[in-house]
DNA sequence: AATGCCTTTACGGAAACCCGTAAGGATATA
DNA sequence: TATATCCTTACGGGTTTCCGTAAAGGCATT
């Protein structure tokens, strides 16, 4: 099993989530884990270096831009970086993103050992997923094995943006205004709270408030 | 000037927004960071014995409950520590706590150099901060000054708790609800609305959801 | 007891939000 | 072209929140 494990998540509290349930619940007794692309890459080295290389990196897909500018800008740059320094390294991201599409692209060009989605099974998953990478299969999300099915729902750029805007106060009906402003093809009032309705059955969130300290938790925000 | 400063705040956002600041706006260039009590023990302890001791720390006060259990909980305990292995350790507290007896206390009893109540104007007045306790003068935020006059803003326990509950999707009524059960002396819809506006005053936010997505980005919650 | 000050509570109207329904478009398929 | 399906939008009515005002209660001072 794997022994030597890295975490990368530029928000606290996920990353902390990940490193108490591998500590919990596997036997993997080294789990270092930062916050920042950067010290990530070189802690990646050092570890190589000292002859006690990581043998599985979790990492997540986005990375807040920062007063402190990185360099390495997403999780894919630093992939790149990681397999060109260790090939047969296992990499398991774990991000929002659900959108099947885009993880089946980066399953493809990535060549990552699995992909799964944060949400309220996320380090359930996350732990169904490590003996499976181990033996060399790919693991993603249940929710993303349905991919035959069409009706799987998918957080998209514009949800983003409004649970950014409703976390600075902005109303709906200012939130609305502001899209049509941007020409954005959604632009009513009516529209934006079918949005917040998705999201909130979604996240299973029992109002906007709610909605919003959940995405807050997750990181989206 | 200071030469070697750790920052201890468990929330990440807090802690990096403080060590960018340093950064960007100080001359200090060494500038280390954790979000753990115990590892910040550590840290200190091997400075020390590397010949390179900080000479200033910047912490919280208090620390949110683990699964990681920490032998050391608070700030205050820390400071205990730090103080029994370097007597003139300078150290400024950082903390949404802003009650001007309980602060007084903290000041009178653990001989601290500065105290800051995080908000708006935070790194701003850590930046005031720095050059007094520098020169051996005590240092307290703006808005503890006023320490005659009686209508100052406080955050008192049932605020946090109602913070809580409006994260976790409570309504007002039924956060209401909840306080008769506990017999609490703040009892009606009435008082929850007034306690809610004051806190959006407080934290200048616009509406609820900005008010507990303020709330999550300080820490409180 | 009387006064003043502060906190809690009640209440009512305005605003915002919630939620279901239905109409109108766009797109894909037979 | 007709049909089905999905998405956006409009709208109406119920609920919740917001916000000012006023009454009631607690507490200290005189």
């Amino acid at each position: 099993m794997f022994k030597n494990v890295l975490v990368i998540d530029d928000h606290a509290a996920v990353n902390h989530g990940i490193v108490q349930t591998l500590k919990n619940n596997t036997n993997i007794h080294q789990v270092a884990f930062t916050q920042y692309c950067e010290d990530a890459y070189i802690k990646f080295q050092k570890a190589q270096q000292d002859g006690n290389p990581f043998d599985l990196v979790i990492l997540d897909l986005t990375f807040k831009e920062d007063h402190h500018k990185q360099r390495i800008k997403t999780g894919l740059d630093l992939i790149k970086l990681l397999r060109n320094k260790q090939p047969d390294i296992k990499i398991i991201m774990y991000s929002v993103e659900d959108r099947k599409t885009k993880i089946q692209t980066i399953i493809d060009n990535y060549s990552i050992n699995g992909f799964i989605s944060k949400g309220r099974h996320g380090l359930k998953e996350l732990l169904e997923a490590i003996p499976n990478v181990w033996n060399n299969t790919l693991y993603t999300s249940k929710a993303l094995n349905l991919s035959n099915q069409n009706n799987v729902f998918e957080i998209d750029d514009i949800d983003i943006v409004i649970l950014q805007e409703l976390s600075k106060g902005t109303s709906q009906k200012e939130i609305a205004e502001k899209f049509q402003l941007k020409n954005s093809k959604i632009n009513s009032l009516s529209s934006i709270e079918k949005k917040i309705n998705k999201l909130k059955i979604h996240f299973k969130a029992k109002n906007t408030i709610h909605l919003v300290a959940i995405g807050k938790d997750l990181g989206i925000i």
